[in-house]
DNA sequence: ATATAATATCATCAGATGCTGATATGATGA
DNA sequence: TCATCATATCAGCATCTGATGATATTATAT
C-alpha cells in the first residue's frame, strides 16, 4: 500500500481521526463524558470485552484522546481536554444536518445503496 | 467481525469520521477548502490518480463532507458546510496540544512506540 | 456515428483493523 | 510467599480498506 506521499501533517490528522472511527471507540468516549473511569467500568457501561477496551484504551491514548491516572489498582481513563467533547457534539450537529447519506461510506467505491 | 451490537449513531458517527481518517481524503478536503474543483483540478492539485480521487470523492459524498454539482462535461465538488472546515481547524487545534502521542494509533495494539 | 475529454466503476491484492481467547504483568492483601 | 483482582499484551483470524490498472459511462464536438 505504502501510502507515504503525504506530509506528515495529513498523517497524523489521519490517525488522530481514526480514534473517532470507530463504534466501539465512541462507545467508549461517551461513557467518559460523565468522567473518569476505571477500565473494569467502562468494561460493564459498553458490554464490550476486557481485552478489547484495553486494546481501543491503549488506541485511544496514543490518539491523545484519553489520559490516565493510576491509583491502586486501578487505572482511571478520562478525556484528555474538554475540545475532544466539543469535536463529538460539533459532529453530531453536522451530521444530523446531513444524515441522508452516511449509511454506506464503507468500502468507499458506493455502489447502489440508500436503501435497507 | 460483526460488530452490530450498537446504536445506529455509533455506526453512522463512525462512518462519517473515517471519512476525515485518510490521508487522501484530507488532503482532498484541504484543496476544496478554496473553494468548488473539479475532479481533475482535485487530480492536479493533490497528485493522487484519478480513480483513487474519484473513489475517494465518492466516499466524502457518501459521508456528506462534499457536494456535487456538474456544469457540461464537468463536476464541480465543493465542501457542503462551513462546519466541516470547523471540524477540520477543531481537531487541528486539538492536536497541535496533543501532538506528542499519535505518532502510533496503529493497530490499536501500541506496541513500543514514541522514537524514530 | 466517431472521437475525445471527464468522470465513475470494477476486480484484484497487499496491508490494516478489530475481535476473541489465552496469557502476562502489576498491585494488594493474607 | 501465594492468591486474587485489575489491566495489558499477544497470536490468530476474518474482515475492511485503499491503491492500481483496466474498463465503462457521460458529455461535447465534429
Amino acid at each position: 500500500m505504502l501510502r507515504m506521499a503525504y506530509p506528515k501533517t495529513y498523517e497524523l490528522q489521519a490517525k488522530f481521526f481514526r480514534g473517532f472511527a470507530d463504534p466501539s471507540r465512541l462507545a467508549i468516549l461517551e461513557v467518559l463524558r460523565g468522567g473518569a473511569l476505571t477500565v473494569s467500568e467502562i468494561v460493564r457501561a459498553t458490554g464490550l470485552t476486557q481485552s478489547n477496551v484495553s486494546n481501543h484504551l491503549a488506541c485511544l491514548r496514543d490518539c491523545g484522546l484519553v489520559v490516565t491516572r493510576r491509583q491502586g489498582k486501578f487505572i482511571y481513563y478520562e478525556l484528555s481536554d474538554p475540545r475532544v467533547e466539543q469535536l463529538l457534539r460539533l459532529a453530531d450537529e453536522l451530521l444530523a444536518g446531513i444524515a441522508k447519506g452516511v449509511y454506506e461510506c464503507t468500502r468507499y467505491t458506493a455502489e447502489e445503496r440508500g436503501h435497507g
